[in-house]
DNA sequence: AGTATGACTCATT
DNA sequence: AAATGAGCCATAC
């Protein structure tokens, strides 16, 4: 990913559409616990747009301007990858938060990744 | 208005 | 096991 000259137009700086579905991953997100860690799809999921990951991670992109702050950085790929790294403010931001919170992170993907899985299907249900 | 792209995932080859 | 195609759908151009 790389910046452009111009300022990028987010979604929810357009206030005149229906973004709810930004704002509900959002609070789900923000409903995980410290020292675990979910996934786009099992998100996606909850949301009923099971099919559309893709959104969620839309939505990661979007959180960064919007308040309360997302943790972010719980939101990994179905493999515990961190693959969503390259977008937080520095290359190890992402890794150093999930350290930070008692996560074991090794070469970019989550150790033990299944036991520390929130599935808000599961928890929220 | 049509094409391309992506912080994804699943099925098929 | 690794690569590929397809589904997904909101933005960007």
């Amino acid at each position: 990913m790389k910046k452009t000259k111009t300022a990028q137009k987010l979604p929810v700086a357009d206030n005149s559409k229906n973004y709810s579905f930004f704002e509900n991953v959002w609070d789900v997100v923000r409903q995980i616990p410290e020292g675990k860690v979910s996934t786009y799809g099992a998100i996606a999921n909850y949301l009923g747009v099971k099919s559309s990951a893709r959104m969620v991670g839309w939505a990661m992109n979007a959180s960064f301007m919007v308040s309360p702050p997302v943790p972010a950085q719980r939101v990994v790929n179905r493999n515990g990858i961190l693959t969503g790294k390259v977008h937080f403010a520095t290359a190890t931001l992402m890794e150093e938060l999930l350290l930070k919170e008692g996560i074991q992170v090794e070469k970019d993907k989550i150790v033990h990744f299944t036991k520390v899985f929130w599935d808000p299907n599961v928890e929220l249900a």
